[in-house]
DNA sequence: ATGATAGGAATCGTATATCATTTCATACAT
DNA sequence: ATGTATGAAATGATATACGATTCCTATCAT
C-alpha cells in the first residue's frame, strides 16, 4: 500500500480511517484545554498551532470553529481566538443551564439504571467522602464527573445528553484545583449525592428526581456565589488569574 | 480608499466592517435551510455553493462546520454536508429539549415582562385564533413562534436563550406547511397559550409557568405522535419526501 | 514628557492548486 | 443474468501562497 500521506500514527492506520487533520486538531485543541495545558484566555495562534501538529492551518481553522461553537473558544474578526474566558456571570449562566439539563438527564435516565449502576455510583461516592479527608479538590472534582456519569449516561435523548457533556466540559475548561471548589459545600454534595440515589432506588416520580438533581447543582452554585462574594479581594472581574503569555 | 477586494455590499462597507466570507457563507446557507430551498437531505456540495456566492470553497467549509455544530447540517467525512435529516425519532428528541429549555426560559423571563408585552402576546395570539378560521398552517406556525419569543425572549441566561432559538431553527428547517401541523390541536394550542399569559400575568410561581409551558410543547408532540401512529401510510422512516437530486 | 503618526511584524482571510477518496458506470468473467 | 473488477469523474481534504487587517513600536513634533 502506498503511503504518501504523513500519517498521524501507523497504529491506529490499520484499523482506523486514520482521523482527518480536522478531527485531529479539534481533539489536540479540545483536551489541551480540557487538562488546562490551555487555560481561559489563551490565545489560540493558528499558525502556531498548525505547525505544532505539523498539519497546515486550514484543518486547524476548522477545528476552532468547531470549538467555538461549542463554546469553549471565542473567536474575534481579525484578532483570532482564545479559549473562553469565565467571568462569574458566564460560571453562573453554564452552571444553570447544566443544571437544567442534567436535572432531565438524571431523571430521564434513572428508570434505566440498573442495581448494578446505582451500586457503582455509591462506590465512587464512598470515594468522595473519602477524599474529603485528605483534602484533594482534584480528585473529588473527577469523581464528582464520575458520579453523576453514572447517573445521567442512561438518558435516551441525544441532544440534551450532549447538552449535559458540553456543559461539563466548559466547567472542565477552568483548572479545578484552583476553583469551583469551595471547602464547606464538598460534604452537603456527598449527602445529596446520597439522597439522589435513595429517591432513584425507590422509583420516585420523575418530577421529584429532576428537581432534587437540579436543586443539587445549584446548591453548588449558590455555595460557590457565597464564597465569591464573600471575599472580594481578587476576584473582580475574573475568575481565573491565567496570565496571558507572548509567543 | 483602494478597494481591491470584491466587496459584498458597496451600502454596508461605509459603516460595517463587510462580514467576512465564512459568515456570508454562513447566513446564506442557513436562510435557505430555514426558508426550505434545502430542504432535509438535500446535499451541501461545498463547490457550488463556492460558486454560487463567488467565494472560494474554503469559507464555505467553515459555515458548514459551524452549522454542523448547531445540528442543523450533518457531515460525513470524504463524503460531504446534507441538511439534516428529521426522522420521527429527531423531531421527538429535538421538541423534547426544546420542551425542557424553552420552558426555563418562559418561566425565568416571565418576572420581566411588562404588560406591553402581554397585551402583544395577547395580540398575536388572538390572530392565531383567526388563523384557524382560513386554515393557514404556514401563517399559524409563524405566529406561533412569535407568541413564544415574547414570552422567552427575556429570559437572562443567554445560553438558555441560544438553545431556545436553536430548537426553534431546527423546526422551522422542515417545511412548516406540510408537516407539524395536527388540525385538531391547534385549538387546544391557542387556549394553552390563553392559560399561560394568565399565568403569567398572576405573577405565577416560576416552577408553575415552567411546567406549564413545558406541557403545552409536549401536548403539541404528543399530539403529532398520535396523529402520525394514527396513518402509518407512508411515514416509515423519513417525516420528509424530500428528493434527492443530483448536480 | 506626551501624544500622534508611520512603519513593520504578526496574524488572520481567502484563493488557488493538488492529492485522496468516494461513487458511479461500464465492461468483463463466470 | 449476476456479480465483480476497473477506471473515470466528482468531490472532499489539505497545502501553499498572497493579500488584508490588526497591533505594536519606534520616531517625531509639540
Amino acid at each position: 500500500m502506498a503511503s504518501t500521506v504523513v500519517a498521524n500514527t501507523v497504529i491506529t492506520n490499520t484499523v482506523m480511517p486514520t482521523l482527518s487533520k480536522s478531527q485531529l486538531a479539534y481533539r489536540s485543541v479540545k483536551s489541551r484545554i480540557s487538562d488546562g495545558t490551555f487555560s481561559p484566555g489563551y490565545r489560540l495562534v493558528l499558525g502556531r498551532i498548525a505547525a505544532e501538529l505539523g498539519v497546515s492551518v486550514v484543518p486547524v481553522r476548522e477545528a476552532i470553529r468547531m470549538l467555538e461553537a461549542e463554546g469553549l473558544v471565542t473567536f474575534e474578526r481579525n484578532v483570532g481566538a482564545q479559549v473562553a474566558m469565565l467571568d462569574p456571570d458566564e460560571y453562573r449562566t453554564t452552571m444553570q443551564t447544566l443544571s437544567l439539563v442534567e436535572g432531565y438527564a438524571t431523571a430521564s435516565s434513572a428508570p434505566f439504571m440498573t442495581a448494578g449502576d446505582i451500586a457503582r455510583a455509591r462506590t465512587i461516592n464512598g470515594r468522595m467522602a473519602d477524599t474529603l479527608k485528605h483534602f484533594d479538590p482534584v480528585a473529588f472534582t473527577r469523581l464528582n464527573l464520575d458520579f453523576h456519569s453514572v447517573l445521567f449516561e442512561h438518558c435516551q435523548n441525544e441532544h440534551i445528553l450532549d447538552l449535559v457533556r458540553r456543559g461539563w466540559d466548559r466547567l472542565r475548561a477552568l483548572r479545578e484545583s484552583t476553583f469551583s471548589f469551595v471547602p464547606g459545600r464538598a460534604q452537603g454534595s456527598v449527602d445529596e449525592h446520597d439522597g439522589l440515589l435513595r429517591l432513584i432506588e425507590r422509583g420516585a416520580e420523575p418530577l421529584e428526581i429532576e428537581l432534587a438533581a437540579r436543586g443539587h447543582r445549584l446548591a453548588t452554585l449558590d455555595a460557590f456565589l457565597a464564597h465569591e462574594a464573600a471575599r472580594p479581594s481578587r476576584g473582580d472581574h475574573h475568575l481565573t488569574t491565567s496570565i496571558q503569555e507572548k509567543p
